[in-house]
DNA sequence: CGCCCCATTGAGTGGTTTCAATCGCAGTGG
DNA sequence: CCACTGCGATTGAAACCACTCAATGGGGCG
């Protein structure tokens, strides 16, 4: 099962085994790309989605000057692109952090779920609407707090999405990112997350070197960052499903 | 017709006369709502949906302090919370800010139109998806641009919205807010909002005072705030549909 | 060995915040 | 009719956070 990860952690429970078979038998195959490889470029016409197997994914938009802004980082689980299907085409880029291998969901396939399968089209739905939960969360975080905060709640969330699908423990994980990457998702200079980064690591809280985070400090980072995974709509029972 | 303005101005020529009435059989209610009233609190278990009629609505979520940041602004023809029929409950607080209007769509009824029409759901679901594109948008804003910009960029997103559902002409519109609602918006102190308000006005852009907003130069204003509107999904003919 | 990418640090600048005070205006009650 | 009140708008001054510009160091790789 390449979609093993769906949903995980959230309401996949919901799912039954027919609409589990149902996804499956929607991918249409695998791929696997390289690091830093764009995949979709912004108002192009798209006519498939694609689902992260492993690796991370990023969405971003580039203002005048060509600076990056991260408007998104996708965990292996995720739906990277499946907005693209009601919507058609996309308004960000969409490229790879390190190397991945993605599934392939043709949109006529996805018509197909929509029309015979409404339960699992809901929860399809569902998924796309984390992705919203989680903008929303960014948008705070961009408006709200200082940069220690940013950077404390950007890794803070991928710890709790990591977890969710059994890649980190909770204290530690690999995620194929530079300085750079995280500037561009906080908002901030990369001179300066270099700073923020010497500070949070003096605090005691988080050390990040060579795509590797180790949280020292859990309950104090998540503290910094003002992070409540609420909005990750976690199922009750934990991280499994 | 009360869902009148739904998808007005995007793709609202894909629903066929049954799907609309449809649409507009969903609705159980009406209700009137004063300005400045909380509908609904973080948290809460939903089991309706609120389309708004007339006037306007934003979603926030509170910092440690009590600061808010506005995380969306509707304005008639939006749903403001259709997400809520997949996902149960909000990460986010809703409220008026002017005296408003709404339909009350209950779930169950939503229900039934997504096991019975899978055509409109997919447009419900893409009415849903144009909320996270503006949701990136105000990541991008929040992320890259200076105070000048964020607030050009309010004006800007919304005088085109307005648009879109026939209440802007282009260049004015009304809008129920103070300077410390666009500060809260726009991730800047209210201080600071009054005066990014001044220089936009010295520089001849536009002026915005008691709830009104006149743009003096429109090109002018757009370029100051990198905006364009494509993440609106506008469709092509025009604004009416 | 030399190059490039990434990380790191310093110094100076500037945009934004904070704190504080003032002003206008509308609503309220004496 | 007018003082009183409260909210929103406005302005000043000082402090601070983050940016820009610039330079250096480390590590991997051809």
């Amino acid at each position: 099962m390449r979609t093993e990860r769906f949903l995980m952690g959230r309401r996949r429970e919901e799912l039954s085994p027919d609409e589990r078979a149902v996804l499956e038998g929607a991918m249409s195959e695998e791929r696997s790309l390289p690091a830093r490889h764009v995949l979709i470029r912004a108002g192009e016409r798209v006519r498939h989605s694609t689902f992260l197997i492993h690796g991370f994914i990023c969405r971003y938009m580039d203002d005048r000057d060509g600076h990056r802004q991260l408007v998104g980082i996708h965990v292996p689980g995720d739906f990277v692109d499946l907005h693209g299907y009601p919507m058609r085409h996309l308004d960000h880029d969409v490229a790879t952090l390190g190397p991945v291998t993605v599934g392939i969901f043709p949109h006529d396939r996805l018509e197909r779920v929509n029309v015979d399968w409404p339960h699992l089209t809901r929860m399809l739905w569902f998924s796309t609407l984390l992705d919203a939960a989680m903008h929303r969360e960014w948008i705070f975080r961009l408006g709200r707090l200082g940069a220690d905060g940013r950077v404390a709640h950007f890794f803070s969330e991928l710890n709790a999405r990591l977890e969710l699908v059994g890649l980190s423990d909770g204290m530690r994980f690999d995620v194929p990112i530079v300085q750079a990457d995280l500037a561009e998702a906080c908002g901030i200079t990369h001179v300066h997350a270099n700073r923020v980064l010497r500070t949070l690591r003096e605090r005691g809280l988080m050390t990040f070197a060579a795509g590797r985070v180790a949280i020292e400090d859990r309950a104090g980072l998540e503290r910094t960052a003002e992070f409540d995974g609420d909005y990750l709509y976690r199922s009750r029972s934990g991280e499994a499903d």
